[in-house]
DNA sequence: AATACCGGTACCCTTTTTGTAGTTAGTACT
DNA sequence: AGTACTAACTACAAAAAGGGTACCGGTATT
C-alpha cells in the first residue's frame, strides 16, 4: 500500500510504550512516587494485582531500569521498590495520564 | 497490613491506564494523531500488529470515545478513523510517551 | 503453641494476543 | 470471460499473559 501520511511508529515510541502497554504498570509507577514502597504496600496500593503478576512487573520494571530493587537486612528482611532517574522520567508520562484522568 | 504512606491508586486513573495497558494502544494513538487514516493505513504505520487486534482495538477506543469510525461512501468504500476531542486530550499522554522515549 | 508478617512461588484456569488464512463486494486489466 | 486487485475486516487454533487461591520458610508477637 502507498501510503504518504502514514509514517511508522518509531522504533523508541514502540519500546517505551511495551514498559507501559502492560497491565498494573501505571498503576505500579504512580504507587511508587512517593517514596520507596515494599512489596506488600504496593500491593495494597495497586488493589486487585495478583502477587505473581505485582512479581513479575517489578522484575520488568527492575531490568527496565525504571525502579530499584533494595534488600534491607532488618528482622523480618524487606525489600524496598524506588524510583530511577529514569523512573521518575517514565512517572512524567503517569502525571500525564492522572491530568488526562482527572478532566 | 496498616500502611500509612501507600494510597490506593484513584479510581478514575485505573480506568484510564485500563485504555493505555493494551498492547498497540499507543502506537494506533501515535500514527492517528496527525488526521484521520484508514484501516490499511493504521494497519502499516503500527507494523506487525495483527488485523484481527487491530480492529478490536478500533472497537475499544471508538467505544470510549476516543476515536471516531467514519464511513465514506466511494467505491471501493472506505473507512476512516480520527480522534475526537476527547482523544486529543488523551493523546497528551502519548506525547509525554514521545518525550519519555526520545530522551 | 498458635498466629501473623514478610516477600514472594506454585498451581491451574481464563482471557488476550498472535499467525495465517479467507471472505465479501466491487472494480480494473487482459 | 476470466483473473487479479483493493478494502476492511473475520475465522480458527495456538501461544502468551493474566487471575484466584494456596502455600513456603523464617522471624516475631501474643
Amino acid at each position: 500500500m502507498r501510503c504518504r501520511r502514514c509514517e511508522p511508529v518509531p522504533e523508541e515510541v514502540r519500546r517505551a510504550a511495551g514498559l507501559l502497554e502492560r497491565r498494573w504498570t501505571i498503576s505500579i509507577l504512580w504507587a511508587s512516587s512517593e517514596g520507596a514502597l515494599r512489596f506488600n504496600e504496593l500491593k495494597q496500593a495497586v488493589g486487585e494485582i495478583p502477587p505473581r503478576t505485582l512479581a513479575q512487573r517489578l522484575v520488568e520494571l527492575e531490568e527496565a531500569g525504571v525502579l530499584v530493587r533494595q534488600v534491607i537486612d532488618a528482622r523480618p528482611p524487606r525489600v524496598e521498590y524506588r524510583l530511577t532517574d529514569e523512573g521518575r522520567r517514565l512517572k512524567l508520562v503517569v502525571d500525564a495520564v492522572v491530568r488526562y484522568a482527572d478532566a
